[in-house]
Formats: structure tokens, sequence, C-alpha cells
RNA sequence: GGUGGAUUCGUCUAACGGUUAGGACUCAAGAUUUUCAUUCUUGCAAUAGGGGUUCGAUUCCCCUAUCCACUACCA
């Protein structure tokens, strides 16, 4: 067998929102294909057109971006729909439904192989023959045992079913599952799968009604047109994947099947089933990369907006369900690049995790600069109607920034370093703002007003100096300066606060809570 | 119901026949600190159950249980 270039896809259908899970499946092909030097493809599966969601496609690439998931082919990023074959897109259009008119003749190849065949079943009638079944408690399936008594071409004379064909517009075209056969497949995540195809029913492939493939069809006959070597997809095909081998044996096309890996799925942090849109509203977390505003007005949260950095997103997802074999956690995407493994991929479904997820975020700000936070932050300020200089909030983000989870959190953290306390926590009032203590505050007080040098380092040394050399108790000095600063029992040293707020704000402070405060 | 997949601390996971079953998140305690937080240290906490195979099973096999997926002219 030849070598062949690595070329793996990432597929998805836009009826909604891409969910999380998604997001991984795309960053496990994007990773795999990078590793081997390969190409990753963007291919949107639009072939159901009754699901078609307005903005989904949109929502799909724009959420990749966030990710730094670029597609080497097929839907180009810049929102601009690859539409005619080129050096870099060969396989355009990369939309099923621009490729209407490819699958058909592959499907009715197929019936003339005698590997499918017309049915002309309605709608209606199928159902009736499942509620049928389903009152005797059995379940009707579409398969060898039932296809000889239904309405197909298998059934009809040849000149019925080409009267049908030509006259009628809802017939379909069905695989034929074969008989007692046993599909042995091979799995990279799972290892050797069988299944008898007993158990499997005659999918459609293809639909008259609206000229379009079922998944089934276009996913093969794409895969084997764009050579694609390795499909890497979610669990919930694991079931068809008979199926996609007997297609691929049907057609001909086994020496450059692709081989397949199916990936567990994400499930719901408590309960049971697998991670929904519910799931988020429901226990406080997004389920989604971006915010998305769905055509009925409904609004879910995304990772973006509630402050999550992509590269903490993408790391979270990579070591949902993956890991690296070492005690290694974070991880950029290009040491995910090479660090990742399909067979290092868990073979059971992972539970999400909302609090290693702001962990991972985190760890993240952390690994900023102040001068990158304090930008981030300042937008908030300038809402809350600040004027302030960027160097300044450089400095209150450097001694709060280790205290948060989100950028978000910052206001919470930093407030008194841009607004004199307007109320007071009473239960550190009751515990520091007691009469015998008042008078070593205003003597404390006093002597850093007369300070020459505002500096930190300065204030900090001074201030101990002060206190120690007058016997005053530390704790309760420092907290009831805290208090009349930050009105709170919280915050960075206090020599930080004095050093940034500045002697005239210090001053005011200390003056306001005096004036205010009654002592406990 | 049928078919397939899965099953290690609460959660994410490591250990691919021999370990006191390791790490991370969460939680708790202690230390540090003028407070809160950080940081550091320590702790709590798991092989679903039952049979085999083996000198020895988390690891291999079988059964049971539980969970998940699929069972559409949806993907």
């Amino acid at each position: 067998m030849q070598q062949r270039q690595t070329r793996v896809r990432f597929a998805p259908s836009p009826t909604g929102p891409l969910h999380m899970g998604g997001v991984r499946t795309a960053l496990y092909n994007y990773l795999f294909a990078k590793q081997n030097g390969g190409k990753f493809i963007l291919r949107i599966e639009d072939t159901d057109s009754q699901r078609f969601v307005p903005g989904a496609e949109a929502y799909i690439i724009e959420s990749l971006r966030w990710c730094g998931i670029y597609p080497d082919e097929g839907v180009t990023l810049d929102g601009q729909v690859v539409e005619t074959a080129s050096e870099q897109h060969p396989h355009a259009p990369y939309r099923q439904s621009q490729r209407k008119p490819i699958y058909r003749k592959y499907a009715e190849e197929l019936v003339a192989k005698g590997y499918a065949y017309y049915a002309f079943d309605s709608g209606e009638e199928l159902d009736r023959l499942r509620k049928e079944a389903e009152a005797n408690g059995q379940t009707f399936t579409y398969n060898q045992a039932t296809r000889n008594s239904l309405t197909n071409s298998l059934t009809l004379s040849a000149e019925e079913t080409q009267r049908r064909l030509q006259e009628e517009t809802h017939w379909t075209i069905r695989f034929k599952m074969p008989e007692n056969r046993v599909v042995a497949m091979d799995d990279l995540i799972r290892g050797h799968v069988e299944v008898n195809t007993d158990t499997l029913d005659d999918k459609v492939l293809w639909k008259a009604a609206d000229q379009l493939p079922t998944y089934h069809l276009a996913n093969i006959v794409d895969d084997h047109l764009m050579e694609i070597t390795e499909v890497i997809r979610g669990e919930e095909w694991l079931p068809s994947l008979p199926l996609h081998y007997l297609l691929y044996e049907a057609f001909g096309w086994q020496d450059t099947q692709p081989r397949f890996a199916h990936l567990s799925l994400l499930l719901k942090p408590d309960g049971k089933g697998k991670l929904s849109k519910r799931d988020g509203d429901r226990l406080g977390f997004p389920v989604f990369p971006l915010r998305w505003e769905a055509p009925n007005g409904e609004v879910s949260r995304g990772y973006r907006e509630d402050g999550y950095y992509p590269e903490a997103f993408v790391n979270l997802l990579a070591l949902l369900g993956w890991n690296p074999g070492t005690e290694q956690e974070l991880f950029s995407v290009e040491e995910l690049i090479p660090a990742f493994s399909l067979d290092r991929i868990v073979r059971s479904g992972a539970k999400f995790n909302a609090d290693k997820a702001k962990w991972f975020n985190q760890e993240y700000l952390r690994k900023r600069s102040n001068a990158q936070l304090a930008a981030e932050f300042m937008p908030i300020l300038e809402e809350k109607g600040l004027q302030v200089n960027p160097a300044y909030v450089e400095t209150v983000v450097g001694l709060i920034k280790e205290r948060a989870h989100f950028v978000h959190d910052f206001w919470e953290l930093s407030s008194f370093f841009f607004e004199a306390p307007t109320t007071y926590d009473p239960q550190t009032v009751q515990k520091f703002w007691k009469a015998e203590n008042l008078p070593l505050l205003q003597q404390t007080v006093a002597f850093v007003q007369q300070l020459a040098d505002f500096s930190k380092e300065h204030v900090e040394e001074a201030l101990h100096q002060f206190i120690v050399e007058n016997g005053m108790p530390m704790g309760k000095v420092m907290n009831g300066l805290r208090l009349m600063l930050v009105g709170a029992s919280k915050g960075p040293g206090v020599a930080d606060i004095i050093a940034a707020i500045g002697k005239d704000a210090f001053t005011a402070r200390c003056e306001q809570a005096f004036a205010v405060l009654n002592p406990a």
C-alpha cells in the first residue's frame, strides 16, 4: 500500500451552534493533521434541507477561528466560501448542498451493481408500519426480512419500477444490506469490532424528493473524492460504521478506505447522558464556544463571552478524553501537535467539570503580562465611567491578578483602587474599629501623611518601623487602616494600596472613615 | 426491546500481569501573611459485582449490573 498524505476532515452540519464536543472533534482532527504534516479540511454537511439553520455555518467557522483551528482546505475562514476548485482547494466546493450533482450517479451505480434498490414506500406508510409494530411491542425495520413485502424495485416489475421512477417524486434509493454477514472492523481507538448485518437495516442513501443524498452516501463519496485518510468523529457514528465499510466495499474503494477513530462523547457533569445545551444554563457554564442567538431569539452563552481565553478552552478540551501520558496539563496548540496521539485517547465518555475549566483559565490568565491584562480590563473601567491612567491599571492588575479566574473578576477585586469605599463591612468594623484602637489609628494616619516618599517600599518599611517602635499591635493597626482604605477585610498589602492611591486619596479616605464610622 | 460501546478517588485521568494504585481539579487541615487571596505542606477519597486464567490481576477471559450511543427519506 502506498503512503498517502494525511488528510482529515471536520464535517459538521449547520443545524445549530457548534457544541464544545464538536470543537473537540475538530481539534483532534486538526492536531492529527498537523502532526502528520497533512491537511485539515472543513466540509459542511448540509444535506438536510429541513434542519438547516441560518447563521450556523458562519458560527462554526467563527468558532474554529476563535480557537485557532484553521482549515487548510474547505470553506475558508475569512467568511468567503470557496466555490470552485483551485490549487489550494482542489476538491471544491466543500459544501454538500453545492455538490448535489455529484451524488446521484454513485447511488445509481450501486443500484446497477445490485447493492441498492429503489424504494417507493411513502413516509406515511412507513410511519404506519412503525406504529403497528410498536403497538405489538416490536420494532419495524426496513431490512432483508421486510423488504420483499414492501414497495420497491425488488418486488415491482421492471416496467412498474420505471413508471414510478418517472412519475413519482418521493422515491428513495436504499442500500440492500447483505444477509447474515459478519462485518469485521478496526477502529483506531476501540480496536476490533464485529457486527452481524442481520441487525442492520436498509438505509436510505439518496432522496428523490430533494435530489440530495443522506449522510451515509454523501459522507462516503466525499471522503473518497477528497482522499480522506483518517476519519475521526463522534461515537454516535460507531453503529453505522458497518454500513460505511460495506459502502466502500460496494464501490470497490477498499484500497483507499480511510481508517476510522470514534471518539467518546462529552457527558453532562451530573446525572446521565451527553452534554446538552440545557445543561449549560442549568449548571451555569457554557456548552458552546461562542454566544449563540437562535433564530427564535433564544440565547446561549459562550466560552468567549464568559471570559475564557481560547488557549484555555482549547487546552481543557484537549485534555477531556486525551492525555499525554505525562503529568503535564498545560499545553499550547504548538505543544499539543507533537504530543497528541490517537492511542492515548480515552475510550469512555468524559463528564465535563466546570471547576477544572475555570482553573485552566486562571492558569492562562496568570501567564499574561500585566500590560495585556490592563488592556483587557480597561473597557470594564471605562464602562464604569472611570478615566484611568493605563500605567496605573497595570500596577493594580499586577497586585490582583493572582486572585482572579477571569478578567471580569478584576473589578470586584480592585474597585477600591479606583473608588473610595462607600460602605464598610460590618463584621470588619466590629472587629477592628474599636474605641481603644482609634487613637492608635489617628497617630498612624498622621505619621503616614507626613511621609515624603509614597513608594510602596518606603511606606511599607516606615509603617512597620513606626508601629513596632511605638509598641502598637500590628494586626489591629493594619486592619484598621485597611478598613478605612478598602471598606472590608480583603485586598493586597496595605502599603501597596497606600502607594497606589497616593497621599490625597489616603487622607480623604481616612478622614471619611473617622467621620462616618462609629466605634464598636 | 435489539445492536454496539463503555465501567479506576465526587470529577478528569495514570498505571498496557508484580506500585504503599500515581497526578490534577474540588474539598478539609496546617504553615506563611497586617486581611482576603496566593504560595507551600499535609489530608480525605477509587479499581462496579461475581466467577475464572495465573505464582500473582486495575490490567486477560466469561457472566451480571449500570451507564451511553444507535435503532429516521437527521446528521
